[in-house]
DNA sequence: GGACTGACTCGGT
DNA sequence: AACCGAGCCAGTC
């Protein structure tokens, strides 16, 4: 049915708020093989959906620099679980807020796992 | 059609 | 721990 951009853009929406998915896991979600195509699908978002961008990112749960700003907000907001001892960069605790669908999903950010 | 690019990841130095 | 090289693949030129 689609373009690897709608199936990521739905993998996306899907997100609840205050968890994220690593650009692997979309991929694999996405059924694409290469999560630097995730990465030009959320850089360019040819779909023009209002995606919730700041819920992908890489493995280690950070964020290109110039997003940083914007995805602290987010974060803040959402009460997504983030290192707090990093100062200067704002990195999503991947161990607490990843995300996996599926039953049991969508627990609460404060349930380990 | 071919070459290059990138909001990635992983394994090896 | 920082750096590097190789896979990855959809777009773009």
């Amino acid at each position: 049915v689609s373009s690897l951009a709608e199936r990521v853009a739905a993998v996306v929406a899907t997100i609840p708020a205050g968890r994220v998915l690593s650009y692997g896991d979309v991929a694999e979600l996405a059924e694409c093989r290469s999560a630097r195509a995730v990465g030009t699908v959320m850089a360019r978002n040819p779909t023009g959906a209002a995606l919730p961008w700041w819920r992908v990112v890489d493995r280690d749960g950070v964020l290109a620099d110039h997003l940083q700003a914007e995805a602290r907000r987010r974060y803040r907001d959402e009460g997504t679980p983030l290192h707090e001892d990093d100062r200067h960069l704002v990195r999503v605790d991947m161990d607490r807020a990843r995300w996996s669908p599926g039953p049991g999903a969508g627990t609460d950010p404060g349930r380990a796992q």
